[in-house]
DNA sequence: TTGACGCATGCCGATATGGGTATATGTTTG
DNA sequence: CAAACATATACCCATATCGGCATGCGTCAA
């Protein structure tokens, strides 16, 4: 029991920067692994770690292409952090003092338990 | 040089599920630490440190009230995380044609002469 | 003041991460 | 066939994470 593993899903995934470069650079298009590690600057070892690690957790597709590998962003596992994150849009998005009308249906969302207990 | 500490930014400090909880009953409204202890089955010192990991990224405020420390939700750091996943919305949310139309360029100007864009 | 309560921190252990380097595997070319 | 190229893995190391337990510190109550 030390961590969540981090190929556990496309959260932990994304939460490396070196990891979201990645998915920057592919977001061009299909990319082989020497063309990241060239738009990257990073050694050709930990480009394929990280982009294994990716496909662990569904973020990049693999196509072989003779002695190459070309590899693709499938955005689908973002959809789960998108639609978590955008719960708290409004946080940020509008005034504070919505805030508590968000909250009423995030609770009303949740259960009707709506016992005032914040406050 | 492990890795990149978890406490760096929203997208790590998200990364863990607790974290995440702890925000989701924090969207509620302002809850004390003995609250979350409460609600997520946690330990009262687990949930005290990851409570400090949102606060190092400025996930939540704390606000002293008696012997007891109410937390509260502060969606800011998120948007960056909602602005990143954003930009891959297209890519679950609509159609794949366009982005394999890019793929068909990239391929054929890889066969070619192998690359030469990025940068 | 003493004691109970609420929370933060310190320390420990197990684990997994990420980088570095070397090397195995597979593919194309001569 | 061998040699060169492209990528994946293995192994090692330093580090930071997370959980469990004990404890320190501040606050309220009697």
């Amino acid at each position: 029991m030390a961590r969540a593993a981090t190929t556990t899903d496309a959260f932990n995934a994304v939460a490396e920067p070196r990891r979201r470069e990645i998915l920057d650079a592919l977001a061009g298009g299909e990319l082989a692994v020497g063309d990241l590690v060239e738009l990257l600057g990073l050694a050709q070892p930990q480009v394929s770690k990280h982009l294994r690690v990716l496909r662990e957790v569904g973020l990049v597709d693999v196509r072989d292409d003779g002695r190459r590998r070309l590899y693709r962003v499938n955005g689908a596992p973002l959809q789960a952090v998108h639609d978590w994150v955008a719960r708290y849009e409004r946080l940020w998005n509008e005034r504070f003092d919505l805030v508590d009308d968000v909250l009423g249906e995030l609770e009303d969302a949740a259960d009707e338990a709506g016992t005032g207990q914040g406050d």
